[in-house]
RNA sequence: GCGGGUGUAGCUUAGUGGUAAAGCUCCAGCCUUCCAAGCUGGCUAUGAGGGUUCGAUUCCCUUCACCCGCUCCA
């Protein structure tokens, strides 16, 4: 396997433009950050992947460890859901905050985490004031002098001392920010101004746009579960342990959408939130990393590419008592490894607060214990959008002595086209024979006829789609009522009677 | 958001202050008995906007996108 002088990313951000599996957003006006279309093969990818996922969560929900089915139901809530959902869940108080950059230092500060202080100087060269910014905290005075003295012994020495008894805070005097120094910063006025940063995106609803009618895009569809947990309780007779399992749309203004489908504002997310008596939140954690991991191998990811980073105490936020992240080395980040769905252990925490902010009661009444109580929650949160990315990664393969030196060793189960059908040359009744198996395949799988060009290039196209299976209708076909399927992985061929074809399939594009 | 780099056809590259070139892909037809074969023909490009100029793909400015590093990633 030799390789190419551009690097794998670029060859696969090719590959998916030239096949019809990614597109830019918006692309003939230049395009749009951080955001990306599914062609025909990407959206027939990503459905797969989501429906193997449904199949495995919902309808066929692993064993517990008791050896019973898990009970796990389906939901789809809005994208926009009432304003105080948000506010409850922290996403809008989190993300308020004026923040300025340093364009000295490269570092973003809370613009009302910098103090400024006024420090009096006295040189040989003159008398003066410098407006220091420093962060906030026990020893500001100090590093105050510290740096003022510092800026002293470059005029030649002299004296330093601090003429504000209190502080200002930045935000109250951005006005004068072509004075003022910035924490890291050697010169003055290399602080950018103070901006908002949230990161959800918001719109109005209604037709009066107002601070009243402001409403947000879900940055994660984990919420919408958490508000219609009680309905589910009340109309499908679950109860804990027990889950709800989510697909769909979220959004986030990154600030630096990167790496192709990687890191983009408009992303799709599998979501499923466990719901679990507070004694056994930890086990069910655990449970549930493992069984991820598991998952994600089940789909054609090597178990060398995936990592399971369990989040230091330090690191975790503050309703986590436990966060593993399953990660997966992509070739922008290898040889280390980059998020692909994280399993937080959330506690009561999202409830309590919507318990709180809506005040509606959200206990479980568990009527065999005797008991009440708000159930914890155990939540694998994958990104749809990022595990397309990975089965990509993952399935690309660069073999110079093929045809196609390119070509996407998919999963059969979950590959866009199953099977390809040729009649080897468009005449002498080949193509009416194709034609019939055509019709009768694609009942039950994607198929794609093809009968343009040479065999050989349409062999290649298969194999850049990551198409398992091609069947060519030879002159055997007329004469013996054989046909040549022909396997992507190892590029043989064997003759399989036409009637025998299905059975062929069948048992190699199962899940 | 900061710094650096890159933008010519689907891809890889050429070229020029004066009609933008080629190979591969793709499309049509012919041919063709299994891995991008051959023949003929065809479609398609200077990211966008502005300026300088008789004339800009080329020079200048702005902007957008992508890549790399930093930052961010609740």
């Amino acid at each position: 396997m030799s390789k190419p002088e551009t690097s794998l990313m670029d060859r696969l951000t090719a590959l998916c433009k030239r096949r019809g599996f990614i597109f830019q957003a918006s692309e003939i006006y230049g395009g749009l950050n951080g955001f990306w279309d599914f062609g025909p093969l990407g959206v027939q990818l990503k459905n797969n992947l989501r429906d193997a996922w449904w199949h495995d969560m919902v309808d066929c929900p692993p064993l517990g460890p008791d050896g019973k089915p898990l009970s796990i139901v389906g939901i789809d809530t809005s994208i926009i859901q009432h304003p105080k959902t948000w506010i409850a869940s922290g996403h809008v108080a989190g993300f308020a905050d004026l923040m300025v950059d340093c364009r000295e230092s490269k570092k973003r500060y809370r613009a009302d985490h910098i103090k400024v202080y006024t420090v009096g100087y006295s040189t040989p060269k003159g008398v003066g004031a410098w407006s220091l910014g420093v962060l906030e905290g026990d020893d500001a005075e100090l590093q105050v002098l510290k740096r003022a003295k510092k800026l002293v012994q470059k005029q030649g020495g002299g004296d330093v001392r601090i003429d504000s008894s209190k502080p200002d805070t930045l935000t109250d005097i951005w006005e004068r920010h072509e004075d003022i120094y910035g924490p890291d910063a050697e010169n003055p006025g290399t602080l950018t101004e103070p901006r908002a940063f949230n990161l959800m995106f918001h719109s109005y609803s209604g037709v009066f746009q107002n601070e009243d009618s402001k409403v947000y895009l879900r940055p994660e569809t984990a919420q919408g579960i958490f508000l219609q947990y009680k309905n589910v309780l009340d109309s499908t007779r679950v109860k804990p342990p027990f889950g709800i399992a989510q697909v769909g749309k979220s959004f986030r203004n990154e600030v630096t959408p990167r790496n192709f489908i990687f890191r983009s504002r408009e992303f799709e997310q599998m979501e499923m939130e466990f719901f679990c008596a507070p004694e056994d939140g930890m086990m069910w954690y655990e449970f549930w990393v493992g069984e991820r991991l598991r998952w994600w191998e089940a789909q054609g990811v090597s178990k060398d590419n995936l990592f399971r980073h369990v989040i230091a105490d330090a690191d975790l936020s503050h309703y986590s008592k436990g966060t593993s992240d399953i990660e997966y080395r992509y070739p922008f980040t290898a040889p280390g490894f980059g998020e692909l769905e994280g399993v937080a252990y959330r506690t009561d925490y999202d409830l309590k607060q919507h318990q709180e902010h809506s005040k509606t009661n959200l206990e479980y009444i568990d009527q065999e214990n005797n008991r009440r109580y708000v159930p914890h929650v155990v939540e694998p949160a994958s990104g749809l959008t990022r595990g397309v990315l990975v089965l990509l990664c993952e399935a690309y393969q660069y073999d110079e002595s093929r045809a196609s030196p390119e070509w996407l060793k998919l999963k059969p189960s979950l590959a866009p086209i199953k099977v390809g059908i040729f009649p080897l040359m468009n005449k002498d009744g080949m193509p009416e024979v194709a034609e019939k198996l055509y019709m009768d395949l694609r009942r039950t799988y994607t198929c794609q006829y093809d009968a343009k060009q040479s065999i050989g290039k349409r062999y290649a196209r298969m194999d850049e789609a990551g198409t398992p299976f091609c069947i060519t209708i030879d002159g055997d076909t007329l004469t013996n009522q054989t046909v040549t399927i022909r396997n992507r992985d190892t590029a043989q061929q064997e003759k399989v009677a036409l009637d025998k074809v299905r059975a062929y399939l069948a048992e190699r594009l199962s899940a």
